[in-house]
DNA sequence: TGTTAGCACTCTCATTGGGTGAGTGCTAGC
DNA sequence: GCTAGCACTCACCCAATGAGAGTGCTAACA
């Protein structure tokens, strides 16, 4: 007994129609709804026949069958291959973004909004990740007598800036000439290799041996700090039957309030540009009723941020896929583009 | 028929109890639990008095009786006027904040965290308002050949940035005189102002106007734009009976997530250091069973923030008004004292 | 041999109706 | 003014009932 192109059409039709309605769906309704020039007997036959190979699962035995995880997974893997993603126009998403500053939080959290909107599920963005980021250029800012504001400008635009106390005064030309120093001695490299680079100056230095020290800590802090997580969306899970009980909605919602878990799940991709996991796929207990479909966006560096929707497992696959093809592709647009420009010159 | 002492213990004990329970509170339960040294018929007249009075509301007849929002008003206010609010001890509080960076937004995060897991409400924190936020100092900071980093320090250590472009190549030394410049035009004026001296300096200086009028544009763009509101414990409010039905749990969540809806709910203080605002009292439909409680900080150059707990008006205000005080004292030390050290030198 | 009609069977879900218990209001007595 | 007692009212729980949806199986049909 394998799986015959008229198996797949019915299994095709359940899964259609689950989708839609969330509620268990028997053979009668397959045979009016979809029309397959069957009789509800012969749809019978076969969905025990799917039950059986393990695609179909039976509630109770009075009720109709929904699909399993691995009926998802044959559906979306089909889906995939067939190329079978409906091309969304780009112009409706780039609305969403043109006029607006183009500050890394700001269009993060921008694009789990709209993300979150066109989906109706729970969108999480996640920026570019910070682990190849190279420094650029580092400037020091008085912001008192003692205290100065470093910024560190890296080669995604992304700003790292902090306060650090100095101990004794030190002039505005004086910081100037630091800064230029540190950009010198910095640029090019990466986050954990400027921390050994400080100390190795702290050791030179001795009269700005504080100062560089600070510096050396703060750079360590920001390699291991997560990064800003936007998320949208949230009250969207909620439309669904699935989550009528509010101990599932507890379970959602306190992965959701820690964001270093939510980003950990959702970017779990091996750098392919699109996954899909489908409820225990995911490995999580809490939601083995989810499924996570996460693409990738790269900056014009290279480097590369996730965005990810978070449904049930009966999500609409097919519109998620294309929703997330043309944000991840605008998003790197975006990104890409900035720099593109000035590149140019 | 008035309120006398009586009256206002066994209101009392209903307040306690119903807080505790979230259940409807009968007779019985008052003159056992709570020993009045009076009977349960007793204690029924009297209920059935503070009914009349509006203080008590009964779901239906043969159930106890549950506080109205006007019983609850009476309770915070004696609350506060007896200054019954334990005080707790500071240091563990403080001891959540040492060692951690000093950057607003990360101190604004750790406190709505510390805050919703002390309470186990909804925390909501507010950063200072930045309606008369100052500019000290303005530096420009290159990216690539054609954009430029804005970075605007503010009284209240708030950092602004955003890349801006620029059209002609302008070396790392005219930016540095540039930056000195502006910060001698713009320091100690508002953004607000500041926008009118850049549209200023923008028609005089005609071979930097292009600049200053992005400049000033983004200037503008900051002063509307919503500033970082952190959220935590959205989750704790699942736990209370008040919010098995799943819709309220969506009223608020999507409350929550529009935020700029919840800054100004919870900011609507007339600058009282607490106050206390019970179900109807908030304005807000969605809300008409939460309270707000919410107390200010203040930052050392007088700028205040918020920091706001929601719950069910059944919450403990008790303990929540005694939370919001040493968080906010601990807040205003925290900003205060970072640049009160400075002020020392 | 595959398809279909028919039928008995199973199980959920919504409804109904009595029983229980918590709580009230009222009255009469202390 | 307080309290004991009592009748009364509901919400809630539980079991029984019946309708409806869907299945599996069998027998007939093309």
């Amino acid at each position: 007994m394998g799986m015959d192109e008229r198996k797949l059409r019915i299994l095709q039709a359940i899964i259609d129609d689950y989708i839609l309605t969330a509620e268990p769906v028997g053979s009668r309704t397959i045979s009016r709804k979809y029309d397959m020039g069957l009789s509800s007997a012969t749809i019978r036959n076969e969905m025990s026949d799917l039950e059986e190979l393990g695609y179909l699962d039976q509630p109770h035995v009075s009720a109709g069958r929904i699909p399993s995880a691995k009926a998802y997974r044959l559906y979306v893997d089909q889906l995939l291959e067939g190329g079978k993603i409906p091309s969304l126009n780009a112009d409706a998403v780039r609305a969403h973004f043109t006029g607006r500053g183009h500050q890394m939080e700001e269009v993060i959290d921008r694009a789990a909004q709209v993300l979150s909107s066109m989906t109706h599920y729970l969108a999480v963005v996640l920026p570019p990740g910070s682990q190849q980021v190279r420094i650029r250029n580092v400037q020091l800012v008085p912001v008192s007598t003692e205290s100065a504001l470093v910024v560190i400008v890296t080669d995604v635009g992304v700003v790292r800036d902090s306060v650090i106390r100095i101990s004794r005064h030190l002039d505005s030309e004086t910081l100037y000439s630091i800064s230029r120093a540190l950009t010198a001695a910095l640029s090019g490299h990466t986050l954990q290799e400027s921390q050994a680079i400080l100390r190795e100056m702290a050791r030179n230095m001795e009269e700005n041996a504080e100062l560089l020290a600070s510096l050396g800590n703060m750079v360590g802090d920001h390699t291991v700090k997560r990064s800003h997580v936007a998320v949208g969306g949230t009250s969207n899970m909620l439309t669904y039957p699935e989550y009528s009980d509010v101990e599932k909605v507890r379970n959602l919602l306190s992965l959701v309030e820690t964001r270093d878990r939510l980003a950990s799940i959702v970017a779990r991709n091996g750098s392919v540009s699109v996954t899909v996991r489908i409820g225990p796929e995911n490995g999580v207990p809490e939601m083995e009723d989810c499924s996570v479909v996460s693409a990738v966006y790269s900056t014009y560096s290279g480097q590369q941020g996730t965005i990810g929707v978070i449904g049930p497992t009966r999500m609409n696959y097919s519109k998620v896929l294309s929703v997330l093809g043309i944000m991840g592709q605008q998003l790197s647009e975006l990104f890409g583009a900035t720099e593109g420009q000035d590149e140019k010159s």
